[in-house]
RNA sequence: AGUCUCGUAGCUCAGCUGGUUAGAGCACUACACUGAUAAUGUAGGGGUCGGCGGUUCGAGUCCGCCCGAGACUACCA
């Protein structure tokens, strides 16, 4: 027996199929049952559990699981080990604020120690909601044996790979200016700058200060800024060697002094309006304005002005060497400012570069140890020496203050003299990723992956991946690795794997180490020299790793660099990690790399696609994935990004409770391509679940209703295909198109494309063409052959369809395929993830044969359309349609699907009517694709031409097979090929067209076809009492009738047909009696009673 | 600031290498149908295919500029 349903339940289904799976161990089994030379490899980016799983992860997560059930279902092995990313600045940023600390308080009032305890115990905070989002959206990994990057063993292996980067050459340390987040407490690499949110539109402050010029009276070279908290740091001011500049004579707005300024020629206009030589100082005015000017005293190249000394702007601290001259520097442009940049070496990338270069000094003050360091602290803030705003922040790290730094910094740059003029400026300025304040670009000691000598390798072997989308693999990850950084590892935190470099004092000697086991020996080593009694921690990170004294072939004792490894290296390890290679596992590392198949957000791009790319190509020299499919970001309905400040997020939990995870799985991915954005909308999610999971539900409901009546059962002694009806053969026709579009999609990574193809085939050719049509085959009369054949064509629709929506709507597709197991004589895998994907049998594929169905189709709609018109209902019998032939094929083609057609339509005949006769009217257009090349310019004439032919014209290019017309004086030969002619109208007839094929009906009503309809009229009333008395579908009635003169004809003549119809065994036509009901007839009220017999 | 992608009906999306009435689904309106009924059919309204210009016999499709959205890049003073 084949189950039956009261309704559909997609939640419900969800339960009982999860439970199932449980009990039975399908996921397990999908594996297992899977030959192990023939893998499929998948690596799952580690989420962290730190936080709340969101709807965009149903979506990342939904399509990797799409591939690998599908790679399942075509006979591969997918093992899928879980992961979890557990390092990091978000878990410590999370455990700062929830102890009410900043980092100055790690190893002061919390050691590092309980510090690193609070991390490890935070970050599998959200653990069991991750879990259950994993299963309730049918996710299938492995969460019993996932790799944590804390362990020991992951650490290890994260070791090994840092050795073998060390032994290439490709680790180095360098001082250099890093975007640094005074609030996060570390440097950041060029991947986290790249975050999307990094760069946020703010308005800071900007200042063209006057540096006076030494040894001249009154005179000021004018430079621009953003960022004034960074002038007390000036050490130079850069030109342009070729930029020419100008002197102007003119009074400071503020305090009204006399003065010369110096500025690019380019920019003098941006500053200065009107001239005015007889310019009063009482005239300047304050504000921002461009101001006026005495007169234009001098005009310098660039390189004329190199050299000059000035004065230093703010002296609170006296640099040591060479500062305060005017230098070259070839980044200097007139596009913004005064075209002369402040140079403050300690704080801007290219400052130190142009500083080091000239021999310029940085403006530094010695820290607690005697080390160089910027006037600003790690902190952010101002050091004592400058004294007017010492303790303040540069930015709001703190506190909000009621002025800015740079606002303070004007005002007294203002008074001073020092101050040309100041503005608000807006620009787009980089924010830490996590703690969303702005930046500092600040002198940091880091170490460094030489990245950048592998660029070339890294853009060759990129062209090997499949990036789905492709333009994000060529150009938003092909271009990233064109214009590699090196990759900044360092991170000065405390919650990550620590650097396994050992350092002498003076950073001439330094070991790398690359295990366990070296670590031990270099330990031991280390004890017997310097007499200790260490040992290898338990723990691998910080604070026991600090405490570990190396000692140098030498017998120089080596430091722990404090370092800790950017934790996106973790992730991009994962491959080797996750095996504990080289130390463990190495046969399993090597069938399983790289990947055949990943997938991550698009946001991943430059995170754990490049780490794994970069590691795979360093170390390995080869790709770490094959192909890629990144998804766009889950957007609110209304386009808007998802957040919790909105309030407009989604809640996955709730979502597929309500839904059903299929539901929810099925909408995301149908709606539209993966790698767009998604607009998240709700009742997109009902809308799929009724129109597709509806519709595929009833489809069973129906076909479980009758097989269980017919004691149908399955087997694969088949009725063979040619001595099935038309329809049938048409469906699996169709049926075996699908699955080979929709195999090929999944295959290429497309699986928009293949959940539209599957939805069209339920919606339009199963339900509402094939069972439609065929519903009178499954609802009387004994089991015959034809009727077998409709049961198993039905049930092959069913099964197959079961299997190809199967990687995306797991659940369903499980209820629905284990369903139709129930009637199978032969028994299939159990679960419809242990079956495979059906192949396509190119011998069922019958284009004319589908091409014969589409007539059907259209010449069906096109007299549905026409009784509309007319206001005719189907049941109402018409005698004949006229159908013009197109072409020779065409008549044969109809004639093919003839009897589906009169049926559907419900008329008795069609008439084909030759193209010969003048019968008919037509049109005739030029084949534009074919005329176009050999006309040219003549194209539109011809067309005008052919359009105002008449139709006698028309049936003589039909008999000769020729045209020929006469523009402009050149005369022009078309043959019959180049032009279409169709058929457009029918005089005298109720005509409808459709894109070259035309329908006309005759309505003309006889005695006998009314008769007939109101037998149908009578059917359909009687089938309705029938349903509303809530009779089985099986029961046996008799009917009275009462005898008005209506509808006598009719049941005099259709007696036999009303009864088979409605399986009554009597109707007797009566005087209107007890009960029974009323019906209303066009013709009238009638008296009927009907009763089981 | 630059680079890239995108802009088609109220909404979500198709539209292949340029070819002559620009499509589908949802929503809306009306009428049908109803042994699958949380369905279905038919019809209707709704589009200057973001704007302007160009190439072409012909542009939603190719090119340029502009507007708008998004992503990316950037040390930008």
């Amino acid at each position: 027996m084949f189950k039956e349903f009261k309704g559909l339940n997609l939640p419900q289904i969800d339960k009982e199929i999860l439970e199932y799976w449980d009990n039975a161990q399908i996921f397990q089994k999908s594996i297992d049952q899977r030959d192990s030379n023939q893998p499929f490899v998948f690596y799952e980016g580690p989420p962290s559990a730190n936080g709340m799983p969101g709807i965009h992860h149903v979506m990342a997560r939904a399509i990797k699981d799409i591939f690998c059930r599908f790679q399942t279902m075509k006979g591969k092995r997918v093992e899928r080990k879980g992961g979890w990313d557990t390092h990091g600045l978000p878990i410590e940023l999370s455990v700062e604020k929830e102890l009410g600390i900043t980092k100055e308080d790690i190893g002061k009032s919390i050691s590092v120690e309980e510090y690193n305890d609070k991390c490890r115990e935070t970050v599998m905070r959200y653990k069991d909601k991750w879990d259950a989002i994993t299963k309730q959206m049918g996710y299938w990994v492995d969460l019993e044996n996932p790799y944590v990057t804390y362990t020991n063993e992951y650490i290890e292996s994260v070791w090994w790979l840092i050795s073998q980067l060390y032994q290439k050459g490709l680790l180095y340390k360098g001082y250099t200016i890093q975007p640094y987040s005074p609030a996060a407490g570390t440097g950041l690499s060029s991947h986290e700058l790249n975050m999307p949110n990094a760069y946020q539109e703010i308005t800071d402050i900007s200042a063209v200060a006057q540096f006076k010029v030494k040894g001249e009276v009154n005179t000021f070279i004018l430079a621009w800024t953003t960022t004034p908290w960074t002038l007390p740091s000036n050490t130079a001011l850069a030109v342009g060697k070729d930029i020419r500049y100008v002197k102007v004579h003119t009074f400071n707005r503020y305090t009204k002094e006399e003065c010369f300024v110096i500025l690019a020629k380019d920019r003098f206009s941006s500053y200065f309006s009107e001239q005015q030589p007889d310019l009063q100082p009482d005239q300047m005015k304050a504000g921002n304005q461009p101001i006026p000017y005495i007169e234009i005293v001098g005009e310098y190249s660039g390189r004329e002005l190199e050299g000059i000394h000035y004065e230093q702007l703010l002296s609170y601290v006296i640099p040591e060497g060479k500062a305060f001259e005017v230098i070259l520097g070839d980044f200097v442009t007139t596009s913004d400012g005064t075209g002369i940049v402040h140079i403050s070496p300690t704080f801007g990338a290219d400052d130190f570069k142009v500083a080091k270069l000239n021999g310029i000094a940085a403006l530094t003050v010695p820290d607690v140890n005697g080390n160089p360091m910027p006037l600003v602290d790690k902190q952010g803030k101002f050091v004592s020496q400058v004294t007017d705003f010492a303790g303040r922040y540069v930015k709001d790290y703190g506190q909000k203050e009621e002025r800015s730094v740079d606002t303070d910094i004007t005002i007294k740059l203002k008074t001073e003299n020092k101050l040309f003029v100041s503005e608000k400026y807006v620009h787009s300025y980089p924010h830490c990723w996590r703690t969303d304040k702005p930046i500092l670009y600040y002198p940091l000691d880091s170490w460094f992956i030489k990245t950048s000598s592998l660029k070339e390798r890294m853009v060759q072997l990129n062209q090997t991946i499949n990036w789905k989308p492709a333009s994000t693999g060529e150009g938003r990850f092909g271009k990233w690795l064109e214009n590699l950084q090196d990759w900044n590892l360092s991170r000065s935190r405390y919650w990550g794997i620590p650097l396994p470099i050992w350092r002498s004092a003076d950073a001439k000697e330094e070991i790398c180490i690359q295990s366990i086991a070296q670590l031990k020996m270099e330990i031991d080593r280390a004890n017997d020299v310097l007499g200790l009694q260490q040992s290898v921690p338990a723990d691998l990170h910080r604070p026991y790793m600090d405490e570990i004294i190396l000692v140098s072939a030498n017998g120089e004792k080596l430091f722990r660099e404090l370092d800790l490894i950017d934790v996106w290296f973790d992730s991009g390890a994962m491959p080797y990690a996750q095996w504990h290679y080289p130390f463990e596992n190495k046969e399993k590392f090597e069938q399983n790399f790289p990947a055949d198949f990943i997938a991550e957000g698009v946001d991943q791009t430059r995170g754990w696609f490049y780490t794994l790319h970069a590691i795979g190509v360093m170390v390995f020299d080869s790709v770490a994935f094959k192909n890629v499919v990144s998804n766009g970001l889950v957007l609110d309905k209304n386009g808007q990004k998802m957040s919790k400040r909105l309030g407009n997020g989604i809640d996955p939990f709730s979502t597929i409770e309500k839904y059903g995870a299929d539901a929810t799985r099925w909408y995301m991915i149908s709606n539209a391509q993966p790698w767009d954005n998604l607009k998240f909308d709700l009742s997109g999610i009902e809308e799929v679940s009724r129109k597709f999971f509806g519709t595929l539900y009833n489809t069973y409901s129906f076909f479980a209703l009758y097989a269980n009546i017919d004691q149908f059962k399955w087997s694969s002694a088949e009725v063979p295909l040619e001595k099935r009806p038309e329809i049938d053969r048409w469906v699996l026709s169709e049926l075996n198109t699908l699955i080979h579009l929709v195999d090929t999609d999944y295959a290429t990574y497309e699986p928009t494309n293949a959940t539209r193809k599957i939805m069209e085939f339920v919606d339009e050719n199963l339900s509402n063409w094939y069972v439609r049509l065929c519903r009178r085959r499954f609802w009387k009369g004994e089991m015959s052959e034809d009727k077998l054949a409709a049961y198993q064509t039905l049930y092959t629709c069913l099964n197959v369809v079961s299997r190809l929506m199967a990687p995306v709507a797991p659940f369903f597709a499980d209820w629905l395929y284990r369903n139709l197991q129930e009637g199978a004589l032969e028994k299939g895998p159990e679960s419809v993830h242990l079956a495979l994907i059906p192949v396509s049998d190119s011998g069922i594929i019958d284009h004319a044969l589908e091409e014969r169905m589409a007539y059907a189709q259209r010449i069906s709609s096109l007299v549905l359309s026409l009784r509309k018109k007319e206001k005719l209902k189907v049941r109402q019998p018409l005698q004949k349609m006229l159908i013009p032939i197109l072409n020779d094929n065409f008549e044969k083609q109809v004639e093919g699907v003839k009897d589906l057609i009169l049926a559907e339509v419900n008329v008795k005949e069609i008439e084909y009517v030759s193209g010969a006769g003048n019968i008919i009217q037509k049109k005739v257009k030029p084949d534009f694709k074919s005329l176009g090349k050999k006309l040219g310019k003549n194209m539109k004439a011809v067309a005008d031409a052919l359009a105002s032919l008449s139709q006698e014209d028309i049936q003589q290019i039909e008999k000769s097979g020729s045209f020929e017309t006469n523009i402009s004086g050149e005369i022009i030969q078309l043959t019959k090929e180049e032009l279409e002619i169709v058929p457009v109208d029918i005089p005298g007839w109720l005509v409808a067209t459709d894109a070259g094929l035309t329908v006309a009906l005759d309505i003309q009503l006889s005695d006998e076809l009314i008769a007939e309809g109101m037998a149908r009229e009578l059917v359909n009333r009687i089938q309705n009492i029938r349903k509303s008395s809530d009779f089985n579908v099986t029961d046996k009635i008799a009917i009275q009738l009462e005898a008005l003169d209506f509808v006598k004809p009719a049941v005099k003549k259709y007696a036999s047909y009303i009864c088979s119809e409605t399986l009554a065994e009597k109707l007797d036509v009566v005087e209107k009696g007890d009960g029974g009901e009323m019906l209303d007839l066009p013709e009238g009220e009638i008296w009927i009673k009907v009763t089981l017999s």
